[in-house]
RNA sequence: GCAGAGGUCGCCUAGCCCGGUAUGGCGCCGGCCUUGAAAGCCGGUGAGCAUCGCUCACGGGGGUUCAAAUCCCUCCCUCUGCGCCA
């Protein structure tokens, strides 16, 4: 959510940015116009208020002193009734000012490359080598079954599908992978956290687009419960309506946990096995920091998860997300996408959002400055995200005999074996 | 889950019984003093609207009242004890 003096001050950037977005203006419009008509009832609203307190206060005088209260009261009267219509339409033109603002996307930084849909993303680096195998590469899919690593069916037959059970090597990988993120992550100073795997929808609301509500998160029955799609979301809406110490600047977390998502609409062959799940264990990387700190940190969590990646000797690609391809809340979005040798694609496994003030402010997160407080920057980047690293292991490490090499960094949570047999 | 005690400004705290301008300390910021610092003294230190100033804020919501931190209802959270339990 932008803040009250981005629309008062400068309405014409965010007019200017929503046309780079490719998006219409009526929300921009409707917060000013709100706000507009919010402030002059607020100040009627508070003239009358000041009245009602100091008639109320002569009364009390009055009663004091012995005096007859009687044309007090009478003019009380007249003031009271007012009172609840004008607050009725004070807090209705709050609620509509707030509904429209939370629907306005972040400013998008300078560098973000135009374009209106993931044709329009540029391509940065990439790493490591695309293997030429001499055989046909098998799908991750495939080398799940020969080397029993998940068992699907089953899984589809008391949860649903897109569930999994991960067995076996696999499963210790999944544990190995994760052990790995932490141990690299809490090296370079970012402070491991296991978070609730369930949040509030007022929590909520300030760390995610609206529309994920219906499309991603899935809520507890009878409960006002929502189980996260990330620990970013906990983590980041931890220190909400808190006001931080600078001194305890940056925060650097690095947040464990299980992610629970809908995929609403997801479909596709290449979506088969375990790429796209309703649920995968992750490794979070997440900064709040000042706003002076937060491009430079945000090149510090995609390094990160460059070396997370470039270690295991997985062949990947950076890619600068465009203004059409960006989402509602990040200023600036790198992705890793992993080569796919069964499709021939690089498909996504990370992504590093540096999401500016936007979720403080919906958050009402602020640090101490010496002139009062101001507004932190949050970032978020994936460390590991386990079954599409897995996928990706899978298909890049096969070998011709439908073994798959274990990575090197990962051997020593797998009893120093060096690779998966099939089964 | 049951019972009791609590929730007041960044932190701690008075006020609540008995309704009438939110008390004091710590921390922080600024000033005075000092060679410099500490101590001491003075001032500032929640939010909103507004070019004096006004309004709002005592866990959230509602009610009673001219007037609510204070009285009533309700919900949330914390602590203590009991129960249950990996």
């Amino acid at each position: 959510m932008l803040e009250m003096a981005q629309f008062r001050d400068s309405p014409a950037a965010i007019f200017a940015d929503l046309e780079r977005r490719g998006l219409d203006r009526t929300a921009a419009e409707t917060v000013i116009a709100a706000d507009e008509r919010w402030r002059s009832l607020i100040d009627e609203g508070n003239k009358l208020r000041s009245d009602r307190n100091r008639i109320s206060r002569e009364i009390g005088g009055a009663k004091k002193a012995g005096d007859d209260t009687e044309p007090l009261l009478e003019q009380m009267q007249a003031l009271k009734s007012r009172l609840p219509q004008l607050e009725q339409e004070t807090a209705a033109a709050l609620a509509e000012r707030d509904a429209a603002r939370m629907r306005v996307p972040n400013l998008l930084d300078e560098a973000v490359p135009q374009g209106d849909g993931p044709g329009g993303n540029v391509e940065l680096a990439q790493h490591g080598d695309r293997s030429d195998f001499g055989f046909e590469p098998k799908s991750h899919n495939e080398l799940l079954e020969t080397l029993a690593g998940a068992d699907l069916e089953r899984a589809a037959k008391i949860a649903g599908r897109r569930f999994y059970f991960l067995t076996g090597g696999l499963a210790r990988l999944e544990l190995a992978l994760v052990n790995y993120a932490v141990e690299l992550l809490a090296e370079r100073g970012y402070e491991p956290v296991v978070p609730p795997f369930v949040m509030n929808r007022e929590a909520y609301e300030g760390v995610v687009d609206l529309g994920d509500f219906e499309e991603v998160m899935y809520k507890i029955e009878d409960h006002d419960l929502y189980l996260i799609a990330t620990s970013e979301h906990p983590l980041t809406a931890r220190f909400r309506d808190e006001i931080l110490e600078p001194k305890s600047l940056p925060l650097k977390f690095c947040g464990l946990s299980t992610n629970f998502r809908r995929e609403v609409g997801a479909h596709g062959l290449s979506d088969r096995g375990i790429w796209r799940v309703h649920q995968f264990a992750k490794v979070e990387q997440v900064v709040i920091c000042k706003p002076e700190d937060s491009a430079a940190l945000h090149e510090e969590l995609l390094q990160n998860a460059v070396d997370l990646l470039a270690r295991l000797e997985l062949p990947f690609r950076v890619v600068e997300m465009c203004a059409g391809d960006i989402g509602t809340v990040a200023a600036r979005k790198f992705d890793l996408e992993a080569w796919m040798p069964s499709v021939g694609e690089w498909k996504e496994v990370v992504s590093a959002s540096n999401c500016t003030a936007y979720q403080s402010v919906r958050l009402n997160m602020r640090y101490r400055t010496p002139d009062g407080t101001a507004t932190p920057h949050t970032l978020n980047a994936t460390g590991i995200a386990t079954t599409r690293t897995l996928a990706a292991i899978l298909e890049n490490c096969q070998r011709a005999d439908g073994s798959v090499a274990i990575p090197k960094p990962l051997r020593k949570w797998m009893g120093d074996a060096e690779a998966l047999l099939p089964a």
